[in-house]
DNA sequence: TCTTGACCCTCCCCTTGGAGGAGTCTGTAC
DNA sequence: GTACAGACTCCTCCAAGGGGAGGGTCAAGA
């Protein structure tokens, strides 16, 4: 009636998860209305992606349900952020390899290193540089400019910063939208590139009718062109009064 | 070097995809330049997602790199649009039981039946009721009117196809978006909504800035307020000229 | 009453990608 | 010589069941 293979059962009923209310002389599992009912919760729950444990400890336990479920959304969104960069590298990868690029294996492992790996290997340099050389050189900050441009990492930190603001439901008229927009264009302007709040605009309109900066914005995260479009809208019509 | 740890490569080396170039008379695993090369070609694809096998299959035979890299793309975009159905459905489930409602089992457990399972209800539900009163239930589509009302159907039907155009890279300006828009004013004027395509405009830019709407919109997929905003506006702009 | 086919049962192994531990051995540094 | 780190093998464990062997049970039709 629910799907379930009978497996399934067998496995709730080993883990105690899901009882039959009687079993017959010849073994066979019942199961009444009501535990068809807590499977439906239990499926419920499953497609939640809880862990059958958790749902355990939801069905007997009332109150802490609220807490289990708001951690699970956390999670959840945790793994959808990490799946869209995985997309992301993926689809990257493979239009540099439609190019005929074969790729570099110093570039792919650079470009998966962890956040935290990075900073660890920073550190590591750092401590071993400091010892040598008596120095610091992570306070210096000037390491990545080797390695990396510095407008392009501004420009990364920035679209970071607004996909993650998308993400997180924060309106595109919000003051701190506002203000990451000021700062990207006043490092912009630093960098000599003359750029207004209604050039920004404009700008970011382009985006959304081509192909290839549409199609960057949108792999970064879905529906990033048309926030940050809203959001450079907002900052030239506020700069203007 | 690559930060991998010791049990990782005992498992690598059990299954296969990763050989020391040589052992020590004592046991050990040593590995040479071309195997930390292979090792970093691994964790890329790893990192990707890819099952060991996957990556086995992939390091060992070039040609069909492209192919199994296309289908991991898909494989992760339903992933993630499967998440993001479920992050939907937790985030209501939540906010319901905030408002104190205890969720009807019988509402819960529609929610989540996947669109397989209620097609082959309706299947079922169609043939026997053509054995039984002989006539075809299914092309008439007047099922679902008893459960549901039609507008908010149609309304969510316009819904998930602009959220689907916006994840599948279809520009907000794009015809079959106008398409889309231009029926759905349709509908709700014949309905006894007079809507011009500003006035609807108008309504998404609203929806930019009204927080029950936002969250909404937003969680039906995140940038979908934005990108309805940006289409409605573009298509109420190409009506007036 | 017998057979047939569809289910069900238990028991055991297998899946992924390693993690953790026990007990042992090796390599290096002081 | 000896301590200590780290590698070795072998074993078990994780989640949520899937697959299959070998055998029992149920209901219907002949």
């Amino acid at each position: 009636m629910s799907g379930v293979t009978v497996k399934t059962l067998h496995h709730y009923h080993k883990i105690g998860l899901l009882l039959p209310c009687e079993v017959s002389e010849a073994g066979y599992r019942l199961y009444g209305m009501k535990e068809l009912e807590r499977l439906q919760h239990i499926l419920f729950y499953r497609e939640l992606e809880l862990p059958l444990k958790e749902i355990a400890r939801l069905l007997e336990e009332e109150p802490e349900r609220h807490s289990i479920l708001a951690r699970q959304e956390e999670l959840l969104l945790l793994r959808k952020q990490r799946l869209e960069t995985i997309i992301q590298t993926l689809q990257q990868s493979m239009s540099s390899m439609e190019k005929g690029e074969i790729m570099n294996s110093k570039d792919m492992f650079k470009g998966f290193e962890s956040a935290q790996e990075w900073e660890e290997a920073l550190e590591e340099q750092n401590l071993h540089l400091k010892d040598a050389y008596g120095y610091d050189m992570l306070d210096s900050a000037e390491i990545d400019a080797q390695s990396m441009n510095e407008q392009a990492l501004e420009a990364a930190a920035f679209m970071n910063h607004i996909a993650e603001a998308l993400r997180t439901g924060i309106k595109h008229s919000e003051a701190e939208i506002q203000r990451l927009i000021r700062e990207h264009l006043v490092f912009m302007n630093k960098h000599g590139h003359t750029v207004t709040p209604a050039d920004f605009a404009a700008q970011t309109r382009f985006f959304l009718g081509d192909d290839f900066h549409l199609r960057m914005l949108e792999g970064q995260q879905t529906g990033l062109a048309y926030y940050l479009s809203a959001a450079a809208e907002s900052y030239a019509a506020a700069e203007q009064q």
